[in-house]
DNA sequence: ACCTGAACACCGTTCAAGT
DNA sequence: ACCTGAACACCGTTCAAGT
């Protein structure tokens, strides 16, 4: 009975010198400048002022590293309830949300592992679209059809900001030449996308 | 006038023991097996029975490398002449096209930095858009939205890929549950993205 | 001329020793 | 109990020497 370890936490030992909290903002801000993949274990220890391997105390390895700062990144990112408008403008409002919270980590994507804020976004639109009256089946593939253009999007996003200048690139200097904004061409594709699920689905 | 190195290679010092296609197929089979970022250039001097260095007389480095594999990779798939059908069926054996040379290559994107043969087929989408009768401005628009989603469509084609099993996810169980095969979701969301480009651009 | 061994400057991570 | 230096098994690539 006395003695519990859970109850008293005793601080025996050395202490930690860290928060995993600690370590997961520091790679969120490192991967504002970097991409994530390049984030070293390293050059995170420098930044918070430990040796490399104190942060192995914190997070078992790199991948599960990415993780954390992935799930950090998608945390704020809100799935809005059904007073917040017609399913259209819910699902608008959630995928342009995700797409400003990704747009300032370089290469940071929603693609796998999926991370725990993944998931639960990916339900959020999976409910928004049950909200709509689609069927499961309908639904599902409506859901891969609005995933896929979030990938690609943010996949967009990060070329438009990383081939400044001189890459002569066909794909943007067409965008470059009709003066089209990286938003702009966000709210048509999305626009088109939505389009063509209600007439896909409507009729049914 | 005599001695010209052009017209008498002059068999002089060591003979090449590679040509450059040698190295770029070698590698484009690794990439079959293992994503192209992760094939290595001592893997590839191993299969090619040559030490690491001497890859470097054939190409200057990993980055040169990776553009020629996708090069090569994307050279089969054709733009369809207009004879081929609409415009509409243009576009889809494009993209079913590129998306099926894609396939057998883990990780292999269509993204940056752009390949030749990638510029190739941006042109060519861009004229099949031209022929179809949008003018410049929509026609960027529209490649945009068809490049987002293809490039969008060729990620979550990996994740089926990779993910069999336990991952337990949120996107592709949906999917799973309603029995959908990656052909069939491009499908739909080929069409749904057309059905959209036409809705939005039609009535101009 | 072309080839290539040795070496360098990086990685993530294991392992055993330190307090 | 927590921390951490040294070391290991990798990378891509430079550089100078070999034929």
């Amino acid at each position: 009975m006395h003695d519990d370890p859970e109850q008293t936490p005793a601080k025996r030992g050395r202490p930690r010198s860290l928060t995993e909290d600690q370590v997961v903002d520091a790679a969120v801000q490192l991967a504002k400048s970097v991409r994530l993949e390049n984030v070293t274990m390293r050059a995170l220890a420098q930044a918070l002022g430990v040796p490399v391997m104190t942060i192995y105390n914190y997070v078992p390895n790199k991948d599960a590293l990415n993780e954390r700062v992935v799930d950090a990144v998608l945390r704020p990112v809100a799935v809005p309830a059904p007073e917040a408008g017609t399913w259209e403008e819910r699902l608008k409002q959630l995928e342009r949300d995700a797409r400003r919270a990704l747009a300032e980590f370089p290469g940071l994507s929603l693609d796998r592992p999926y991370s725990a804020e993944g998931r639960r976004l990916a339900e959020g639109v999976m409910s928004i679209l049950g909200d709509a009256g689609f069927r499961p089946t309908d639904a599902s593939l409506a859901f891969a059809t609005l995933f896929t253009f979030m990938v690609g999007q943010i996949d967009l996003d990060l070329e438009v900001a990383e081939l400044r200048g001189p890459g002569a690139d066909a794909v943007l200097s067409a965008a470059r030449a009709a003066e089209l904004s990286p938003d702009e061409i966000f709210e048509f594709g999305f626009d088109a996308v939505i389009e063509g699920l209600k007439a896909k689905l409507g009729p049914a």
